[in-house]
DNA sequence: ACAATTCTGTTCGTAAGCGGACATAAAATA
DNA sequence: TATTTTATGTCCGCTTACGAACAGAATTGT
């Protein structure tokens, strides 16, 4: 609830994959759970076993799905859009711990742990997602071997992002991180278009607004991107990876190797 | 196995908790499993069964417990010494994402999940620790529901230091998180002593030994610390609490709001 | 006691990024 | 269309920290 319209602009290259957007569609279809990654990798008799209980929202840019000390209620599993993790360190200064896309979920780990967020949620990119009461995945996930074993991977795959960006944010340059965000949002969003000004980059990378222009300036000139007002689009991932840092070819590694997505090819696990 | 000796200049402030130090005990004292927080905080029964499999080792200086991709054989709960966890950025450089000591455990978390190290674990201070095979933990664990109970919060604990930390490398000075290592690390170990090279800490802070050397050096000239070829002495706690950043007392409360440490309250352990 | 090693002190030029300010331009709103 | 809001462009002085080099001092090992 609380969530109604869908944000212009977000069409472009991405509706490639289910066709032409359209607001109203069977439930049944628009639910479909075969874009979040967590669920395709889960097996189908636990997916069904999960169906009912999951509710179709709306995320919208700017939105706070959690904040820090709040119960977590829901879990959510993105199907498009970006949602960034943020650890608060004065009221107004906040800093993004993990960039989570359809290839995650939020709440799922520490939604059933203590059930307290320690981080502020925010849509960063206008999508959908899926969600579900966390009471509910709690009681449902005994049974549901394959998301339990999803969850735990999912656990390790968020921790290792956190701890590759904690050193990269540590040792590395604005522009080499600047680099690896927009990679990492384009695997999320699957689309060279990044639709986010630059004052929200500089405040996720936890650097001043002047300093992401200029960087953003220099990776135009060389051709990598190109802007325009709370747009940022990459027109060379070659370039981009080039002039990233290492950290997102670790960061993207890893999640393929604790989390495959071939992982229901079989009937169920393998690995 | 492979751990001997025992680093000499540990005693200076720290053995005034349990008497004149003294290598050799009869080993029922030793194995005392009442210096390890998360040991104090279980259940005397979940205890009681943990305890004829803990094994005692001693911790030494630069002692590599595990590396990334390794397998996670032992879990440890720290009784003394200070534990570093490293991430890897290139074959030559890390950087600290945790420190660990006496509060809490090594490989307790993701031990017991995919069973294999994300990060390189070193010990940076010498002390002694506890140790047990993690498959028999992970069998045991059912049956110990308040050892349970605090490995999922120990495990939010770790994950709210991480993210702490990650804010505070990227919008903090190195004076500001140098005084707040130094102030975790007397936590740590219950000692003003820090036997640890400048050099050892600029690794761990991710910056130049020459910026750590010139950081310290102010904070001598200001009576906060007192050092010595490898060794820092905290002499005006108040200070390094003023110079540090809000994100010491910020890690510090949040763990004791996770762990709050009168958990078992009554029978033993005071500090 | 001597040599080798390991820390620390110090210097210095340079680069990255901060922080603040102000102008301009594009959207959103009325 | 006019107005307000929001995003970007640009400039500049200043601080922090890098990076590299070398000297001196404390330890360790022999």
């Amino acid at each position: 609830m609380s969530i109604r319209r869908e944000s212009a602009g977000e069409s472009s290259s991405m509706a490639a994959s289910t066709g032409a957007p359209n607001s109203i569609r069977p439930r049944i279809f628009e639910l479909g759970n075969d874009q979040n990654r967590l669920l395709i990798a889960t097996d189908p008799q636990d997916r069904a076993t999960l169906q009912p209980f999951l509710e179709p929202v709306t995320l919208l840019p700017g939105e706070v799905l959690l904040d820090v000390g709040q119960p977590i209620d829901y879990v959510y599993f993105p199907q498009s859009g970006v949602i960034s993790l943020l650890t608060m360190v004065q009221p107004d200064q906040f800093v993004e711990t993990c960039t989570i896309g359809r290839e995650g979920a939020v709440g799922l780990v520490t939604g059933l742990g203590s059930g307290v967020s320690l981080s502020r949620v925010v849509v960063q990119i206008a999508g959908r997602a899926l969600r579900m009461r966390s009471a509910t995945l709690r009681e449902i996930l005994p049974n549901t071997p394959s998301l339990s074993d999803i969850k735990m991977r999912y656990g390790e795959a968020l921790i290792s992002q956190v701890l590759q960006t904690l050193a990269c944010n540590t040792l590395h340059s604005v522009e080499e991180r600047l680099c690896r965000w927009l990679l990492i949002c384009r695997d999320r969003t699957a689309s060279n278009t990044v639709p986010l000004t630059q004052e929200a980059l500089a405040e996720m990378l936890g650097v001043q607004r002047t300093t992401v222009t200029a960087s953003a300036r220099s990776l135009q000139e060389r051709g990598f991107i190109r802007y325009r007002r709370g747009v940022i689009e990459c027109t060379d991932v070659t370039g981009l990876q080039e002039t990233s840092c290492e950290c997102y070819a670790l960061m993207r590694d890893t999640f393929e190797r604790l989390l495959p997505y071939t992982y229901t090819d079989p009937p169920k696990d393998q690995l």
